[in-house]
DNA sequence: ATTGAATGATACGGACCCGAAACGATCATG
DNA sequence: CATGATCGTTTCGGGTCCGTATCATTCAAT
């Protein structure tokens, strides 16, 4: 089943919850950010600084400094790969399972509220 | 109608919204910014800083800066209210009025594609 | 006119992020 | 081993944003 919605209603749906995660005193993440811990939970791993740096069209430094940033509120932490050590691996925290299972309650239940 | 979604629709809409977002080079818009952009174009006029800042639960400070950075991208402006020249109506800008336009129907559009 | 409240903007030191370039560490290939 | 490619990080100057406090302007009430 498809999720059909108008313009107003994504839109009503967006503000509802940037103002209620305003609201609520959450880290101000950009959409850089929410991207690229989205990208963490939800895609399958293993994640690689390069890979998500390719998969958003931006810069590794990009991702290295989300990281640092995300990683020091405990949404993410990072680990070498030891089969290959040259690479990195990002890898989820309860803190951020926590944050994104959260955040997707918050999503239903605007879009619940939503009027017709 | 209510709009209902399970978690791992709310989550995957969101994330392909996001990275969307990214890939496209929009302005990195922080959860604030969007909040505050959304509010101006969905609820009703006037807007003053004090509003928003209430409304949000944040600083005046952080409106106002806010307001300079979409202004200066142009999603956004600023005029002397000349009734009570304290305040500060904020307006809303074609340009402005077109990314909310182009945002919503994102939105529908990966709300669209989700799988079942 | 004078006082006090209200509004939005600004100053401050500190922290974060930007894009571009260079870096050290590691691996793969000869 | 060398050499070059790959990966993630760091550096650089410049910009933005933070929270707190203070500011100038304007209004309202004496």
């Amino acid at each position: 089943m498809a999720i059909n919605m108008r313009p107003s209603q994504a839109l009503r749906l967006w503000q509802q919850v940037a103002v209620d995660e305003v609201v609520a005193g959450i880290p101000d993440l950009s959409t850089r950010q929410i991207a690229i811990l989205l990208t963490i939970y939800l895609d399958p791993p293993p994640h690689t600084v390069r890979g998500l740096a390719s998969r958003l069209g931006v810069s590794k430094p990009v991702i290295t400094r989300a990281l640092d940033t995300m990683g020091a509120l405990d949404l993410v932490s990072r680990r070498r790969d030891e089969a290959d050590r040259r690479n990195v691996l990002i890898r989820r925290t309860v803190t951020g399972a926590l944050f994104v299972e959260r955040f997707g309650d918050v999503v239903i239940a605007k879009a619940r509220e939503l009027p017709t």
